[in-house]
DNA sequence: ATTATACTCAACCAATTGGTTGCGCAACCT
DNA sequence: AGGTTGCGCAACCAATTGGTTGAGTATAAT
């Protein structure tokens, strides 16, 4: 995985329970037992997802009480969005196929 | 991994010499020796590295006489963005901390 | 026909991942 | 003080990943 920024996002981001951890996250801060609930695997098994979103950057916990709320960071998923964005050019204008190797004709 | 449509997407992006890959497809399309020259590894494993990003829908992959040249196929790229552009107003008008709980409030 | 080139496939390996269970611990509730 | 709740930590496990080497195949070049 090679440990760079855009490496721990994508790999983050890779797990449709992380995903799903996001979304909720999206709608309203939430403890780990709230978050593990819609789940059928093991709280631990949770904590061990919020820690992987916790090192990409996209989540924050905070402690109040014997709780150790989570909270949404985006911050991270710009990032990706922008380095993907310098892909652009090839989804729009139905860049595919021929047009893409129009194009290197016409460069 | 899960194997859902996202969950590959990400996977095949979390590693960084599939981006560099992608990268370089980016600008032409590459034979599997031209793919793997930059890098210190086999060309075996590149051609698995190439064989995740086909699975995932990054590149296609035709055959010329004994070369297998690859190309760059953005749509699942577009995908990737339309699914963290859903996140975009959090990290738009710093949307963070304190301001996202002064909304969670408005709301 | 032989040899070289460009790959793929298969077996192996160490490290990582996503899950489990069991235990510990801190903070609340009686 | 004792029990419950909420959670982290550690050990374990099977499956996956990213790499290797070795062998095989198809096309091209001599």
């Amino acid at each position: 995985m090679a440990s760079d920024q855009l490496s721990t996002i994508f790999a983050a981001l890779a797990d449709p329970t992380r995903r799903a951890i996001l979304a909720q996250l999206a709608e309203r801060e939430a403890t780990v037992n709230e978050l593990a609930e819609p789940f059928p695997i093991s709280m631990q098994a949770i904590s061990k997802h919020l820690r992987v979103l916790e090192r990409a950057g996209l989540i924050e916990r905070s402690r109040m009480a014997q709780l150790r709320p989570s909270r949404l960071r985006a911050a991270p998923l710009k990032d990706a969005v922008e380095w993907l964005q310098t892909y652009r050019r090839f989804w729009t204008r139905s860049f595919d196929r021929l047009d893409q190797r129009l194009r290197a004709g016409k460069d």
